[in-house]
DNA sequence: TCACAATTAAAACGGTCGTTTGAATTATAC
DNA sequence: GTATAATTCAAACGACCGTTTTAATTGTGA
């Protein structure tokens, strides 16, 4: 019996079915399109092509298929997000806009594009109870690296403030790559347009901009 | 029989039991915790005291309950958005902080407090097909008019990049609201510090902010 | 080729899903 | 009080849920 993929497939190297490869592009499809809750595992198996017993063999229960599915996605996106905020620290010369930049770049371009931009913005907004460990154990330390590195930039102003002004960017970020955006503009600009304009909107929220100068009143 | 519940509360003006507004707060609740697909018309009969078959009496079915829940607290924010951007537009000298107090104000503060504020969040985040047109329905138009808005106190600025800073803004809300924020703040801060944190991160985005005049290199 | 492990397949498990039915109960109007 | 409508109730509908079992099939190393 199996029950583990990762020793496995040193095992049998010549796979010609590749369940576990059509199983989890399956699984990915249908939790961007309707969640945890709305994919179901005979949904799954029938995209995949695959027996409906191959779940439970291969990665031991649909929560255990979504997990490989969020691993294989998001954890390379969160490694480039290290790296590059590494090589941004090692200039000695960080900004916010560099800082920003290495977070928000893998998640537009990578080799897998759409779906991974989709799959984190469904992830980041998924209410079902099964992700949010996953979503703590491959999110937390990123976050809390960026956040100290933004706060790096801007000593005077408030870690809190800081901390709550990166979780906008985080929204922004997440509701940007949910849905191919037709849903709020009318067309869909190209992905190199959203990421720069994303981008600047972020910086521009960092900077100690205009904003502050001026007092609003709260008009009940 | 009943089956629509607009013109029947007229001819029974004495309910005791209340038997839709116990389904309606059910449904709203669990729809916040587990979104369409997670929240079952069983748990939500049970969470409200009712039969199970009170649900499609009152309401039809499931889809016409979270209907009902959506438009009962969904509408009377975009009317209250509504009347106070024309109430700015009326003093003739709407600011871009005019503006997006107005379209933020009153998501935070109405008589239902957090529970319309989660709602708003989930809903955004939807991926359940049946939220679809409602969400075109009660948002397509409040969006536009606030987008125009926010167009005419930046006539120099592109359309559609408008637009799609005006949709960073609702991702930044949807997240923000989404939860009770201890997910990647340490700890939540009071309802008037988001609002207005928020508020001064979404104008500096909208201002002419220094970001334009940098060039960023992607770096592949 | 033969044992043996890995994988796939068909079928069923108990349980829950959203919805409906028809009778019982309650409120309203005359 | 009685007819009539509105509402609630227990029960069941067929369908689908995630998971498991058991047997058949495939691939691999001796």
């Amino acid at each position: 019996m199996s029950l583990n993929s990762a020793q496995k497939s040193r095992k049998s190297p010549c796979k010609t079915s590749d369940t576990q490869g059509r199983l989890l592009n399956a699984a990915e499809a249908l939790f961007i399109d309707a969640g945890y809750a709305g994919m179901s595992a005979r949904a799954i198996a029938d995209k995949a092509g695959v027996n409906i017993a191959a779940m439970g063999y291969h990665f031991g229960s649909k929560q255990g298929l979504l997990e490989a599915v969020l691993i294989r996605r998001i954890a390379p996106i969160n490694t480039s997000r290290r790296l590059r905020l590494q090589a941004v620290r090692e200039r000695r010369a960080e900004s916010i806009r560099d800082i920003l930049h290495a977070f928000l770049w893998p998640v537009f371009f990578n080799e897998h594009e759409a779906p991974a931009r989709r799959l984190m913005g469904r992830v980041m907004t998924e209410p079902a109870e099964v992700v949010e460990p996953l979503l703590s154990l491959v999110f937390s330390d990123v976050i809390e690296q960026f956040v100290l590195a933004v706060a790096a930039c801007f000593p005077k102003q408030d870690r809190a403030l800081i901390a709550q002004k990166f979780s906008f960017v985080v929204g922004a970020l997440s509701f940007t790559v949910l849905r191919p955006s037709e849903r709020l503009l009318g067309s869909a600009p190209p992905t190199e347009v959203s990421f720069e304009r994303l981008l600047n909107f972020s910086i521009d929220g960092f900077l100690e901009g205009p904003s502050v100068s001026v007092n609003s009143k709260d008009i009940p």
